[in-house]
DNA sequence: TGCATTTCTTGAAGCAGTTCAAGTTTTTTA
DNA sequence: TAAAAAACTTGAACTGCTTCAAGAAATGCA
């Protein structure tokens, strides 16, 4: 089950055979069920998961106490806080697991040995965190053209797997607009 | 004037002397005036660029006309369209100097010149695109969470020099409201 | 210096989307 | 498979912000 995350890699590199030896035995694979945590608010995040199965999804909690999903993330995805990560600062996200899911956790400690034994992984990175950044450039383009009708048909029209696999409610507060006015979208009552 | 520059990338890699004389002889810093274009949409970006000194913005034309800034950069950081640079897509994006200013340009093959010569660079950019991710995470965060009085206060509080620095409508669309509405921000009548 | 352009201001009218509250449907779990 | 929990729906009242239009102030440039 590391091909997702072998696969995924060479993409973008080549891996040598004892470089693929060296990963597979540094990692481990963790099972997490749907709705635990693996990121609270306040805590300081130390790790990246990259996903191999299922979903995922960065929230937050609002001043009303409702919840606001900022980011998803499925299979080959890599999902932490990178500010708190980098910078030692307690996070202001929760991450979750929206379905029963697998991951790779690669705590910092061990992600800096990977890097000096495998240097390659930096350019690795460096394309996959540019890339990343780029789909946000263009997530805040989207938030602030479209209409919130606009934002789910074009979503939808995106990922029309992906919508049947997150509750609505979750969605809607990814496209930014209340669980109740998605609800009216659906209907043609908008 | 490099600098800016050398001092950047030694936050956060160590530079030999040898590898500061090959980013100086394959560099070149240009300047910009205020309102030229250094990438215009639907061309292809096949540039990075750092900015030296002065501001830059990016920004796009919306369906009723009106220019709304994603992104701003000023001294020390990157600009560029990520996903046109890596997938040789046409850019969604304009990006325009708002003051006189200077940069380093590079290409695409420059850049790759650069890596082999200089692999650390890997590591510098990586980091340094993490954490602009991290940055753009929490940009979001604000925007869904915060009214338009909120989002003025925070960010005038942050970066109370920024805000003397550009137009107010460039920094109304920046923080998601109208021109007219933050006039009356200002003037209390909100 | 003076004219042209750009930027900022103000008020009135309008509306896209929220909030609230209550009920219905679907999914989960014991 | 029944009860509990989670997710979705609906309508009515409301509001934060936009849009429009016109004028005032500031800035740039010949």
């Amino acid at each position: 089950m590391y091909s997702v995350f072998l696969e995924h890699i060479q993409k973008f590199i080549s891996l040598e055979t004892f470089e693929i030896d060296i990963l597979e035995s540094s990692l481990a694979i963790s099972k997490i069920n749907k709705k635990e945590h693996v990121l609270q608010e306040s805590q300081v995040c130390n790790t990246m998961y990259f996903i191999i199965k299922g979903c995922f999804r960065q929230y937050i909690i609002n001043n009303k106490g409702i919840e606001q999903t900022l980011q998803f993330g499925v299979e080959s995805w890599w999902i932490t806080d990178y500010l708190s990560f980098h910078n030692h600062t307690p996070s202001h996200f929760y991450i979750q697991a929206v379905e029963n899911s697998e991951i790779i956790a690669i705590k910092k400690n061990v992600l800096e040995s990977l890097l000096i034994q495998i240097p390659k992984l930096e350019r690795y990175l460096r394309i996959v965190s540019q890339k990343t950044f780029g789909a946000a450039q263009m997530r805040i383009k989207f938030l602030f053209t479209m209409s919130a009708e606009e934002r789910y048909q074009h979503f939808s029209n995106l990922n029309p797997e992906f919508v049947q696999r997150v509750p609505q409610y979750m969605l809607a507060s990814y496209l930014d607009f209340s669980a109740e006015f998605m609800s009216k979208i659906r209907a043609g009552k908008a």
